[in-house]
DNA sequence: TCACGACGGGACGGTTGCGTTGCGACGCAC
DNA sequence: GTGCGTCGCAACGCAACCGTCCCGTCGTGA
């Protein structure tokens, strides 16, 4: 019976790892290093790097992303941004996210599991928000969910981690009262 | 004196290695093999591989980005948007932007020259873009051009090199009239 | 108490890239 | 025609990591 505490530490410290050098430079002997562990218990439970990336990304698809229902487009859109920024700004996550999406273009697999751990979860999102404002009257019937969540989720994902410039007080009611008109139309 | 048709060959490699595998897994030896050149050549010419790409992206930088002046809003944002779209679905370019934007989180000298090359251009051409629309009265009096720009080039970006979607015919038009619609407000 | 299995650690041969060096060939200026 | 400098090429010793194997230790369940 394999350990779960190594199996933990082995997972912390991928998170940690691709952070910190990204996916292409990450190595099992990194890791193992990082975790305290033997490369013999890594490799006992992962083939490479790529299926242990591929089962984190995974695991976090698995928790899936809970829909917004404020009420309103506004309460909802300013709420998925609430989310994101939370997401983008932790500074693991704001490395290894635009990690793993470059990577993603070059490796199907990685492409697929992030497609179904992170695009599909918020095109889901985007789908119940814009349905709902549909119902209650606030946008036109046949709106687009996708070109929705481009323009909720776009400009915040350029500030935080194309720019990397800051969050100013605001900004966030500012941005969702600007999707909110764009939508609108 | 350096053969200069040396130097386009390898400077030629570096974008085809960068798009093909990214800047952590470009190597010196792959460069020159690229190039059908001896690592001779490459190190009397640059001290390291982030040299290389250092002088490639100041390079760029050097070529300056033009603003549009099509006299209303909506046709300079159409412009912006126009132009980047082009770059972003080149695809040498949006496999090479995308993986230094990343690297660049992780190394200040490439984010230097990153911000140099490409984000103060941008923020230029929007100081430019909303200065005149100010002055038409088609916006307000202190208008935040860096806001302007993340509605304007936030959702294209998104798009493109994040969800790595199509661009749809009119998508662009849409768009244009979305941010113009979020700007003023 | 004892056997089993996972553990950390270390060593293995093999691959890749580093940055440097020496070689003979070639081209150009004088 | 004679040098000089760049050229491609191959080799160097060094380092990191690959994936595998073997070791002695330790914890747990029978």
């Amino acid at each position: 019976m394999l350990r779960e505490d190594v199996t933990d530490a082995i997972r912390g410290a991928v998170f940690e790892e691709l952070a910190a050098v990204g996916f292409a430079r990450m190595s099992i002997e990194g890791i193992a290093r990082r975790a305290g562990v033997g490369k013999t218990a890594v490799y006992r439970r992962w083939k490479s790097k790529l299926h242990l990336v591929l089962d984190l990304v995974a695991a976090v698809a698995a928790q899936g992303m809970p829909a917004p229902a404020t009420g309103s487009l506004y309460g909802d859109v300013r709420s998925v941004l609430e989310l994101a920024s939370y997401a983008l700004r932790h500074p693991v996550a704001s490395q290894v996210i635009p990690d793993l999406l470059v990577e993603a273009a070059r490796n199907p697999e990685i492409s697929d599991a992030i497609k179904a751990a992170l695009l599909d979860q918020q095109q889901g999102v985007a789908a119940v928000v814009v349905r709902a404002a549909v119902e209650r009257g606030e946008l036109p019937e046949g709106s687009d969910p996708d070109r929705a969540l481009d323009l909720i989720v776009g400009p915040l994902y350029w500030r935080l981690t194309v720019v990397r410039g800051d969050l100013p007080k605001g900004y966030l009611d500012d941005l969702a009262a600007s999707a909110v008109r764009a939508l609108k139309g």
